[in-house]
DNA sequence: TGAAATGTTGGGGCG
DNA sequence: ACGCCCCAACATTTC
C-alpha cells in the first residue's frame, strides 16, 4: 500500500528537535514534505522587517542542512499559502498538514481560514504548540479573564507549570523529496545592494545547532551571575537567545527543562526564567488584546498629544541624538540588528519621554530592524515603556539617560565601542560630554556639533515637559 | 524594570 | 563643655 505524503508547514518553528508537530508527523509513518512558504501578503501590514530577513535565509539554509543530513529536503515556495499548500496537495495527493501554531492576529486569521477551506475537502489539519510554555488562552484569573499584570499572571503559570507534549523519540522520519523547489537566493532575503548586514554576521549564527550551543555557554558561564550582568550592555551577560527564540530555532520548553536539569533554583535561574514568562506574558495579550500592535492597551492614551517631528525621529533612529548612551544603542541596534535589553528600555523612554514621539514609530524602526522582532514583545514592550500598557511604567518613570549611563556603564566600554567618537573621553564626561570643559573636549579629540552632537533636548526641561503632558491625562 | 524633591538624622567643625 | 550650623547619608514622598 503506498502511502500518501503529508506536509509539515514549517513557519516559525525551524528545528527539528522537540518538536510536537514533527513527531506526531513521524508517528503516521508517512512521507513527510518539509515545507516553508514565503508569504509577504499575508502578515501585511507586518510584513518581515529587513534584518529578520536576514536571519531567516540563514534559518533556513541551516534547517535544510539538517533535514539533507537525515535524507530530506526543505522545500520553498513563495506566494499565497492557501494557494501553494493547493497546488500541493494536488502534486503528491497528500491528505494531511500538520503545523505548529502562531499567535499574530494575522497568522491567527490565516490559519483559520485555512482550516475551514481545508476541511471542507476532506482534508486532516493538525496544529501543535510548540513556541510557549503555555498557551495565551489557558491562564485565566479566577474570574475567568486574562491577566492584566504580570506578576500575578507569571504566578499562575509557575502553579500550574508547563506541559511538555512530546521529547525526540527515535523513530527516523521518511522524507518525500521529489518536488521542486525554489532557489533560496532567489528569494532575495539577504541584502542585494549594499552590505548592511556585514555586522550580523560578526555577531550572529542562525539555526538550531548554534541555538543550542548559545544556550550552553550560557548556562554554564553566564547564568550564575546574571541577575547582575544582565543590566551591564557592556558585558556580554544576557543569553541573546532572542532572535533564535523567535524563530523556533529553540523553544521555551527545551530552555525551561535545560535550566531545572543543569542548576538548582536560585535568583539568577528565577530572574532568567521570569524573562521568559514575560516572553509567555506578551503573547497572552496580544491574543487576548490584538490590536496591541495598533492602539494603546489603556484607552485614555487614545487621545494623547505626540508630537511629530519627522527631524527627532531620524536622529534617533541614526543615533545622533547627543545623548551617548542612546546613541550607543541606536547603533548597535543598526550595525547589528540587535540592542541589549536595559538600552531597549532607555532609548524607548527617550523617544516616547523626552521627545514625546509616537510609541508607534518606535515599534516600526524596531520591526525592521531587529533580527528577534516579535510581533507580542515588540508591541507590548513599546506599550509599557510609553506607559499606556498593561502593567505599564507609571507616566512619571522617565529614565535619565546620564544615570542610566552612568550606573549601567560605568567603565564607559559600552559608549566606547559603539560612539568611537567619544572613546578618548574620561569616564566623568563620556556620558555627558556637553559638561566637559573645552580643553577636556580639545584633548579627547571631540568637537560637540561636528564630531559629536549636542544634546538633542535638554535633559531637565524634556523631564519637565513629559511630565506635564502625560498629567493632562 | 526611575528620578527628583523633600524630610530626617547624626557627626563634626566651630565659636 | 555646649549649642549651633552645615552637610553628607539615608529615608520618604512626589511626580
Amino acid at each position: 500500500m503506498t502511502l500518501f505524503p503529508l506536509i509539515l508547514w514549517f513557519r516559525q518553528d525551524l528545528r527539528l528537535h522537540h518538536h510536537p508537530a514533527l513527531e506526531a508527523a513521524k508517528a503516521t509513518g508517512q512521507p513527510i514534505i518539509p515545507l516553508y512558504i514565503l508569504d509577504e501578503g499575508a502578515s501585511d501590514p507586518w510584513k518581515m522587517g529587513e534584518a529578520q530577513r536576514w536571519w531567516l535565509h540563514h534559518s533556513l539554509a541551516s534547517l535544510n542542512k539538517d533535514l539533507e543530513s537525515q535524507g530530506g529536503k526543505l522545500i520553498l515556495r513563495r506566494g499565497s499559502s492557501a494557494q501553494i499548500l493547493k497546488n500541493i496537495l494536488q502534486e503528491t495527493g497528500t491528505q494531511s498538514i500538520y503545523w505548529s501554531r502562531c499567535y499574530e492576529p494575522f497568522s491567527i486569521a490565516r490559519d483559520t481560514g485555512l482550516k475551514k477551506e481545508f476541511i471542507e475537502q476532506g482534508i486532516t489539519l493538525k496544529s501543535f504548540n510548540s513556541s510557549l510554555l503555555f498557551e495565551p488562552w489557558e491562564i485565566q484569573n479566577q474570574q475567568g479573564h486574562p491577566y492584566k499584570v504580570f506578576t500575578q499572571f507569571w504566578k499562575k503559570c509557575l502553579i500550574q507549570g508547563p506541559r511538555f507534549p512530546t521529547f525526540d523519540s527515535t523513530l527516523s522520519p521518511q522524507f518525500y523529496t521529489s518536488l521542486k523547489s525554489d532557489d533560496l537566493t532567489s528569494w532575495e532575503l539577504t541584502p542585494t545592494h549594499t552590505n548592511w548586514a556585514h555586522g550580523f554576521s560578526k555577531v550572529w549564527h542562525p539555526g538550531e545547532a548554534s541555538a543550542h550551543k548559545k544556550l550552553e555557554d550560557f548556562c554554564t558561564s553566564r547564568l550564575a551571575t546574571y541577575k547582575e550582568a544582565r543590566n551591564q550592555p557592556g558585558c556580554i551577560g544576557t543569553s541573546r537567545l532572542s532572535p533564535h527564540l523567535h524563530f523556533g530555532e529553540i523553544s521555551p520548553h527545551q530552555i525551561w527543562h535545560h535550566l531545572h536539569q543543569k542548576s538548582s533554583s536560585n535568583a539568577s535561574v528565577e530572574s532568567f526564567l521570569s524573562e521568559i514568562g514575560w516572553r509567555e506574558f506578551c503573547y497572552h495579550l496580544l491574543y487576548n488584546f490584538p490590536s496591541l500592535p495598533e492602539r494603546p492597551f489603556q484607552e485614555k492614551f487614545t487621545t494623547f498629544e505626540w508630537e511629530n517631528t519627522d527631524e527627532a525621529l531620524s536622529l534617533w533612529q541614526t543615533g545622533k541624538t547627543g545623548y551617548p548612551i542612546v546613541d550607543a544603542g541606536m547603533r548597535e541596534l543598526w550595525q547589528t540588528g540587535w540592542m541589549h535589553n536595559r538600552v531597549r528600555m532607555i532609548v524607548a523612554s527617550f523617544l516616547t519621554k523626552h521627545l514625546l514621539l509616537p510609541w508607534q514609530e518606535g515599534q516600526k524602526w524596531f520591526w525592521t530592524t531587529l533580527v528577534d522582532a516579535d510581533l507580542a514583545n515588540n508591541a507590548a514592550n513599546w506599550q509599557w515603556v510609553a506607559g499606556c500598557g498593561a502593567d505599564a511604567a507609571p507616566y512619571f518613570r522617565i529614565f535619565n539617560p546620564i544615570l542610566q549611563g552612568e550606573k549601567f556603564d560605568p567603565q564607559g566600554d559600552y559608549v566606547r565601542q559603539w560612539v568611537p567618537e567619544l572613546k578618548n573621553l574620561s569616564n566623568s564626561f563620556l556620558h555627558k560630554p556637553w559638561e566637559a570643559s573645552s580643553a577636556e573636549l580639545n584633548q579627547a579629540g571631540v568637537v560637540l556639533g561636528k564630531t559629536y552632537p549636542f544634546p538633542l533636548v535638554n535633559h531637565e526641561q524634556a523631564r519637565k515637559r513629559a511630565l506635564e503632558r502625560y498629567r493632562h491625562l
